[in-house]
DNA sequence: GCAAAAGTGTTGTAGTTACACCCATGC
DNA sequence: GCATGGGTGTAACTACAACACTTTTGC
């Protein structure tokens, strides 16, 4: 290879993914047991070797594929993280994924098989090397993107109430939203459509379900929040 | 290495850097004309490999330090480009980032010994393999950053008069500010200093000059734009 | 009828835009 | 004295926060 006279060691390339999901109204994290030494059985982020053919997106993709048997899912990079030291089993490049998916969507024989816990992120344990700088900053990168569009999308049931996507966005951003306000906000962006069904289980009122809208039908998003949070 | 067993094959690590400056008040690049086959002379941004002992912000630090003379400069990741085709002369993964620098403060002499070239946007010629699209992804970054921070710090020269610093706002954004409200705008936020001095050269009144107040003196600063610009 | 969440309306304010207008000075 | 960019003032507008108020319905 004619690069060789430049680059003359073996680095390691890997990816590792921060997979956020929703359920019972809290925020999550897939977090896993780890398979293989060092570290072994310690909690990390789920994590693979990027294929000779292949991108590191395709690597992730692949990833999130085997685990939850999804295709399909939002993933965008994070960041990478190369200190040499990093993994103490090798000289170990890694670029890191957040992803969101629905949690009923995908069976959870499959999460189980791979020693996989959904953990809220107060209750997230110490993770191995520099996964838990992965979160953080995949949880910047989420709040960030959070402020600019209304997500949801791929963490909700097909069918929600506004007070289940406001209680999303308290737990994404960690503090409380007017109900009255949010409700406005978002039904100003016309990018959900309202069903003629009420979740009744939260109040006697009921209130209604709603789904978003397919993209094609939206013409034009707006910013969620036009001032910062 | 233990980690052997589960990748078998060698991937070429490398940075790459976009290199952004201000000068004759419009925003340039600094771009190469390549050192090395394949496309040896063509117009690329400026890399380098990845040592085996370095993290690729000490690399990215390492390409830029040698070839302008400068140390902490502003760096920041822009993202991972890992196509196996992407470079026709071996499987090459490269972490992008870009920097910002003052065109005045370096040597012209080491810049020109690398056949290097301060061009402006719009008259970037075509880059190799996929150094456009980082160059893309760059300014995406540069524009988030300048619309929550007031940025200029690190492009323009130590004494600057607002409508510099509005220029260079022009420039990032390809769009013109009201001179009156920008003026307002960037002095409420108390991160300049005016100086007893004025730049005669642009107006019969002429214009003041300021500098940035040292970070330490700043005790807060706000986004620059509350609202997306 | 009352509790409790769903949903609507109103008012105030800060951030911003648009634009009028004054200022200083070299020619 | 006037043209030119520098610099100030102001009125209108918008997004948003705060919060009062109405609605619905099971108990």
């Amino acid at each position: 290879m004619q690069y060789d006279k430049y680059h003359n060691y073996k680095r390691f390339v890997s990816v590792d993914c921060v997979i956020f999901g929703y359920e019972q109204e809290r925020l999550k994290l897939l977090v896993f047991k780890r398979a293989i030494e060092p570290a072994k059985g310690k909690w990390s982020l789920i994590g693979g070797w990027v294929k000779e053919e292949e991108s590191v997106e395709d690597a992730a993709r692949r990833v999130l594929h085997d685990i939850t048997g999804l295709k399909d899912v939002f993933l965008e990079q994070v960041q990478t993280f190369s200190k040499p030291q990093r993994d103490p089993g090798g000289n170990v490049l890694t670029i890191a994924f957040y992803a969101m998916i629905k949690v009923e969507k995908h069976s959870n024989e499959l999460i189980n098989e791979f020693g996989a816990q959904w953990i809220s992120l107060p209750e997230l344990p110490p993770l191995i090397f520099d996964h838990d700088q992965m979160v953080q900053r995949a949880l910047e990168k989420l709040r960030l993107k959070a402020s600019y569009e209304m997500i949801g999308r791929q963490l909700l049931p097909e069918k929600f109430t506004i007070t289940n996507l406001r209680n999303l966005y308290s737990e994404i951003f960690q503090k409380q939203f007017d109900p009255g306000n949010f409700r406005k906000k978002v039904l100003s962006l016309k990018i959900l459509h309202r069903l003629d069904e009420k979740d009744m289980s939260e109040s006697r009122k009921g209130a209604f379900y709603y789904k978003f809208r397919d993209i094609e039908e939206v013409e034009f998003v707006d910013p969620i929040f036009k001032r910062s949070i």
